[in-house]
DNA sequence: ACCATTTTTTGGAGCGCTCCAAGAATTTTA
DNA sequence: TAAAATTCTTGGAGCGCTCCAAAAAATGGT
């Protein structure tokens, strides 16, 4: 690849002069322009190379998104609520003409990275990984994390996931149910995990506080009504697990509604349910997590416990853009009841 | 920011030993390791510079994605198929351990973004200016652009849209009928317009190779049954425009079938279908395009003119990270019969 | 024709790093 | 204990560019 000072010594001109014709071409007069540009062409010299120019003015212009746990960025786009952060994500992109560099790492890749990332800031997808925040750390990045208060000098964003199991829990009891089943999340591979009441390996401490503040709101919206949480089934599986719906029918038939910790679970639940020609709500009662677009359209709409996702995103990024002094930010949450929740069967089935 | 030399200078070593604690630790003696990285702690110093690294190495690890038109990041990501398209990307990123960078580049500034992306490789969306293949011919990196033939010297990823426009006609000609609307892409910015029959303005070309083809099928499709597109009312609206579904009830009330370029828009028509308390397919059939994941799960699931969108994005990257010898591919599209399209309304209203 | 301006062009400095051949220090061997 | 072998450390070279102060060239005025 030629450089800057080849097509000079082609033209016979200055590396300076050429790089002008390139950066400011009004500085040069119209006949050397030409000349020089000639040389360029000449030579295949396609403008002045970003590395260079990089290292000199030090700015990459882009900012980084780091999946949350050991995700892969594909696992992010295939989930209705990755797509929507995303695009809140890229909206506050698009506004400030930064690149949105989605940054692969996968388990022990990640620090790497991280450490190599050609962005001036950095979005951390919840993580139970405190190494993580270092590493972002160590580069003197501003970043921000969501979905996990790391304490006041760190940027984070999170839901009021708590309050939202909660009012999930309420808006079923109130209905009338008594029989739950809790479709929780698998972080690690593998097949769902089926934790049945009394059993020993209860889960309900997954060491992601984004899971476990949920699955708490569920037990304190549960023992509201004078439930315990104990006597509920709950059933972890990895994100988009098809057989999740499956599942959940087969080893928790008694329930009369079933609590999710995302939209894409409770999708997975209802297209099982029209599978297996079982009826939403009639038979069983579905609520969904995040109030993603998706949720709004299925079949019946969902009752969801809805977030801004797209505002999350957004502000997430205008967060590591703007650079300010450090905030942890909670974002409300609000039922939305749809057509997925009604009162439970009576007997029957 | 503290610099190599600078640790250096503090504990009394070269830059050489410092760059060797941080990238090749074995080689350093470990009592002098230590000190190194003690004199790192006390400077504040976070690790090698990536931007001094790049300068050196040459390679970005990265592809860029640049939205096809004068589209921004957040307007792929809010569409279907843009997500799909960019899922199927980040798949290839995943296994290759690349960051996707989703460039930003807003009209004029798109062909600087090009020429200062931080990548090794672009996939240029759709497009139907030349300038931004230039732009990357330029820079000498491995692209493919998709949805348009820019020659055999130059790598595209396109569907076979004609015929997957004749299918859809021929469908719903088969079906018995006769009355047709067509909601296509409106390029530029602004409202939905609409062309009736008779009127001097007929758009058939708009300069993007991909509408004009398929819109090109549906003439020939349609003209199979005796029927010409010039009977045909055509409203062209910007992608996501919300008003699309109202513009085709309200200013083609007689059509029977409605063909449209995308499944978002096809979505666009259901919503509003149910709103108003439209029958599909009993009033009116509808037929999406590209076969997104959405199209499965809307009320009625709908037929649509499927296409591989995830492979094709993985594709694009595969090709762009291969660097072989340019190809121009030309994807099979199939069309998915659902719930959306029947037999026409016989009379009424 | 000469000096004062103005317009162009120049090339050094510096951005921060990694590689590598060569030199220095240490350890091993005889 | 000296020579040989091994392990560590060093600093020059070079990656490609932009900025900038200064030099050179062109222009204008008298």
């Amino acid at each position: 690849m030629p450089t800057l000072a080849d097509v000079g010594k082609a033209a016979g001109v200055s590396r300076g002069t050429v790089s002008n014709v390139f950066n400011r071409p009004e500085l040069v007069r119209p006949e050397l322009r030409e000349r020089v540009e000639a040389a360029a062409r000449a030579l295949g010299f396609g403008g002045p190379d970003p590395k260079g120019r990089l290292l000199r003015d030090g700015k990459f212009n882009a900012i980084g998104f780091m999946p949350p746990g050991a995700y892969a960025i594909s696992e992010v786009m295939r989930s209705p609520y990755g797509r929507e952060l995303v695009l809140g994500v890229s909206l506050a992109c698009d506004e400030a003409g930064t690149t949105l560099s989605l940054v692969n790492g996968t388990d022990n890749t990640r620090f790497a990275s991280i450490r190599d990332a050609l962005v001036d800031g950095f979005i951390l997808g919840h993580s139970a990984d405190i190494g993580l925040i270092i590493s972002v750390q160590r580069r003197r990045l501003p970043f921000v994390i969501l979905e996990s208060d790391a304490g006041p000098d760190i940027n984070s964003i999170k839901i009021d996931g708590r309050s939202g199991a909660v009012a999930a829990v309420r808006h079923l009891t109130g209905l009338g149910h008594r029989h739950f089943a809790i479709l929780s999340v698998r972080r690690t591979p593998g097949p769902p995990i089926v934790h049945m009441p009394g059993q020993a390996t209860r889960p309900l401490l997954a060491g992601f506080p984004l899971d476990d503040e949920r699955l708490d709101g569920f037990k304190q919206g549960l023992a509201e009504a004078n439930l315990s949480i104990d006597d509920v089934p709950i059933i972890e599986t990895i994100p988009g697990e098809p057989s999740a719906g499956s599942v959940v029918f087969d080893r928790a038939p008694e329930a009369t509604a079933i609590l999710t910790m995302s939209d894409w679970q409770a999708i997975t639940i209802l297209d099982e349910a029209v599978r297996r020609g079982i009826d939403v709500p009639g038979h069983v009662s579905v609520v969904g997590f995040d109030g993603t677009a998706e949720s709004a359209r299925t079949t019946p709409p969902m009752t969801t416990v809805a977030q801004d996702v797209i505002g999350k995103g957004r502000l997430a990024a205008r967060m590591v853009l703007d650079n300010e002094a450090p905030r942890q930010v909670v974002l409300p949450v609000e039922l939305v009841v749809r057509a997925s929740t009604a009162a439970p069967r009576t007997k029957t089935r």
